[in-house]
DNA sequence: TTGACTCGTGAATCCCGATTCACTACCAGC
DNA sequence: GCTGGTAGTGAATCGGGATTCACGAGTCAA
C-alpha cells in the first residue's frame, strides 16, 4: 500500500559495460507488439503474448511503459515515422505528379507487406491514448498528400480542387484497396508491382490528372 | 445444475391478442443496439447498456438471442440491408456513370448521418461471427459497384480498367472521405449537398469519367 | 562491502463485461 | 383453478486480460 514506484528519477545512466544488449528489451518489446499486431491484430497483442514473445514475463513491460496503452502509441509512432520517411524520401522527382505518384507508390508498397499492420495504423480502433497518436499520423498524412496536391495544381498539372478532401478520399482508397480485408486486389493480381501500378493509375485519375504515362496533357483549370 | 432452457420448442405461437406491442422487444434490442453504435461504437454497446436503453434487464436479451454476436449480426444485416436498397434504388438513371453518381450519392448521403454507424459496418472489428456478416456486406456493396463499373466500361463511358480494384478503391475513398475520424470534410464543407457533389465529382474522375458535368467527353478506349 | 538503483519474475489481484439461472409475472387453453 | 409456455428480472458467476507487488539478482559508485 505505501508508495511504490519511488520516481524514476533518471541519472546521467552511463552505458553497461556487459556484452548483452542490455538497451534492447524497450525496443524488443515495441518490435513484438508490432509483429503480433501485424500477424493477428489487436486482439493478439495481449500483454502476455508481447511478453513471452520478447521473452520476458508481462510484470516487466512496466518496468518500460506504464500501461499497455502507452506502449502501442511507441508502436504507432514507430511504424508511422518509418512509412512517412519513406514516403517523403521518395517525393523528389521532377514534376509534381510524378512525385505524387511515387509518394503513393512507396506508401503502397510498404502496405502491401505488413497488410496488417497497416490496416491497425489507419483504422483498428484501440485505447484513446493509441487513437490520438494514431491521428497525427494520420493528419501528417493527409497534410502530405495535400500539399503534394496544393503544388501540383499550381503547376498546373491537375484540375483545382478541394486538397484536403481529395488528400482523404486518396488514403480511403489506397488502405481499402491495399489492405481491405480480402481487398479484391489479392486474388487477381500477381505482382506487386502490378497492384501498385494500377492503384497509382487510380490515383492519378483520381485527382484529375492526364491519364496514361505521358498521353494527353490536360489543359489546367476547371474545377 | 439441473438441465434449465428446456428446449424452446417453437409451437405455432398465435398472435398475442393483447394491446401491447409484444413482438417489439427483440426489434427494440437491435434498434438500441445500432443507436448505440452510432453514438460511440461497439465499446458503448455493451449488453448492459443495450438492455437499459431497451428498457429491460440484461438477460432479456438472452431470451432473444443465443449471444451478444448473433444480435449483432442482426444490428449489421438490417443496417446493411438498408444501405443496400437506398443505394440499389438509386442506380436507376440513364447513363451508366449516373447510375454510378446516384449510388455514390445514395450511399454518401446514408453515411453522413450515422457517420459512427457507417464506420462501424464497414470497418470497426467486431466478434468473428459478426465480422463474418460483415463481409457479406462489403462483397456486395463492392459486386454492385464494380457491376455499375462494369457496364459503363461496355457502354464506353470509362475507360477499359480492373473493375474490382477500382470498386474496392472507390469504397475505401467513399469511407474515409466521409466518415473517417474527424475526416477534413467536416470542418471545411458547409452543406451535405456540396460534400456529397465534391464526392461524386472524386468518383467520377477516379474511374476515368469526363470531368464536370456534360463537357468533355472521353473517347473510351485506354486503360 | 554496502547501499542505491535498475531490470526482471510471476503469482495474486483487479476490473469489467458477458453469461447464467432460479425465480416472478403474465397469458392461454383445459 | 390448474398447467404449460413465454417474457423478463437481476444478482451471482465466469473468464480473460491488464495491472500490481513482494521478492530476487546484477551492477555501479562510494
Amino acid at each position: 500500500m505505501t508508495t511504490r514506484r519511488p520516481k524514476p528519477r533518471l541519472r546521467s545512466r552511463v552505458a553497461r559495460s556487459s556484452d548483452k544488449p542490455v538497451v534492447a528489451t524497450r525496443q524488443r518489446l515495441v518490435d513484438a507488439a508490432r509483429e503480433l499486431l501485424e500477424e493477428g491484430g489487436y486482439a493478439a497483442a495481449s500483454v502476455q503474448a508481447i511478453a513471452d514473445r520478447t521473452g520476458v514475463a508481462a510484470g516487466a513491460m512496466y518496468r518500460h511503459f506504464p500501461s499497455k496503452a502507452e506502449l502501442f502509441v511507441d508502436v504507432f509512432r514507430d511504424a508511422a515515422r518509418r512509412d512517412l520517411a519513406a514516403v517523403e524520401e521518395a517525393a523528389s522527382s521532377q514534376s509534381c505528379i510524378a512525385r505524387l505518384e511515387a509518394a503513393v507508390a512507396a506508401h503502397a508498397r510498404g502496405a502491401l507487406r505488413h497488410r496488417r499492420l497497416a490496416w491497425a495504423l489507419l483504422h483498428e480502433p484501440v485505447d484513446p491514448l493509441v487513437d490520438a497518436e494514431r491521428l497525427v499520423y494520420r493528419r501528417t498524412y493527409c497534410r502530405n498528400m495535400a500539399a503534394l496536391l496544393r503544388q501540383a495544381i499550381a503547376a498546373g498539372e491537375i484540375p483545382d480542387q478541394n486538397v484536403e478532401f481529395s488528400a482523404a478520399a486518396l488514403v480511403g482508397a489506397i488502405a481499402e484497396a491495399l489492405v481491405g480485408p480480402l481487398s479484391p486486389v489479392a486474388g487477381q493480381m500477381t505482382s506487386e508491382e502490378e497492384i501498385v501500378a494500377t492503384l497509382v493509375r487510380f490515383c492519378r485519375r483520381s485527382v484529375g490528372a492526364a491519364d496514361a504515362g505521358t498521353l494527353r496533357r490536360v489543359p489546367a483549370k476547371r474545377r
